[in-house]
DNA sequence: TCAGTGATTAGG
DNA sequence: CTAATCACTGAG
């Protein structure tokens, strides 16, 4: 099977709108119980984009809970929601751009919530760096999976036009 | 359609 | 300190 090789910082500065369909096929990796890494190909993901959409944490600020995004792209923002799952989001952008990618779903898996529990994803991953971690990274397997695009989900709050744009990409 | 569940946030 | 909110899920 083609694993694939660690993708590094570059791929992650970019624009979350270049990013986010870029992610589609690629392999969120991470290490298990046993310690070899398990593999699992992006589905779905959404993209949120800076101080001007409203649908996107950080458009309220800098906040304790949002900081990372305000870094450098290829670090983790990972979130609680409704008291019960864990929000997996990948940061992107240069530093002092706050953008961000929520992973919806991996093959097999459909649903933020479920990825993160059937992952075993939780606060101990807040702003863990993809470029770097020994226990989670993103691989290049070769393809380039056709797209679709969709609005985004949950975010009725954001206003009519934050709510319609097609940022959101799956397969 | 709607309850569960608790961190985060703004405001007093 | 209080109270509202929430990038979801599964049951009915």
């Amino acid at each position: 099977m083609y694993q694939g090789k660690r993708i590094a910082r570059d791929f992650f500065t970019r624009d979350v709108l270049d990013v986010a369909p870029d992610l589609i096929g690629k392999n969120l990796t991470i290490t298990g119980n046993d310690g070899f890494p398990v593999r699992f190909p992006l589905t779905e993901v959404e993209a949120y984009r800076g101080h001007e959409d409203k649908a996107c944490h950080a458009s309220k600020g800098k906040t304790a809970r949002t900081s990372v995004m305000f870094g450098e792209g290829g670090h983790l923002y990972v979130y609680l929601i409704y008291g019960m799952y864990w929000m997996l989001n990948i940061v992107t952008g240069p530093e002092g751009n706050p953008q961000a990618v929520l992973i919806r779903g991996v093959t097999g898996i459909s649903g933020p919530g479920k990825v993160t529990k059937r992952l075993s994803i939780d606060r101990s991953y807040y702003g863990e760096d993809l470029v770097i971690s020994s226990r989670i990274w993103l691989e290049d397997a070769g393809i380039n999976p056709v797209y679709k695009t969709g609005p985004r989900i949950g975010i009725d709050y954001a206003g009519e036009y934050w709510k319609s744009v097609p940022w959101r990409f799956y397969i």
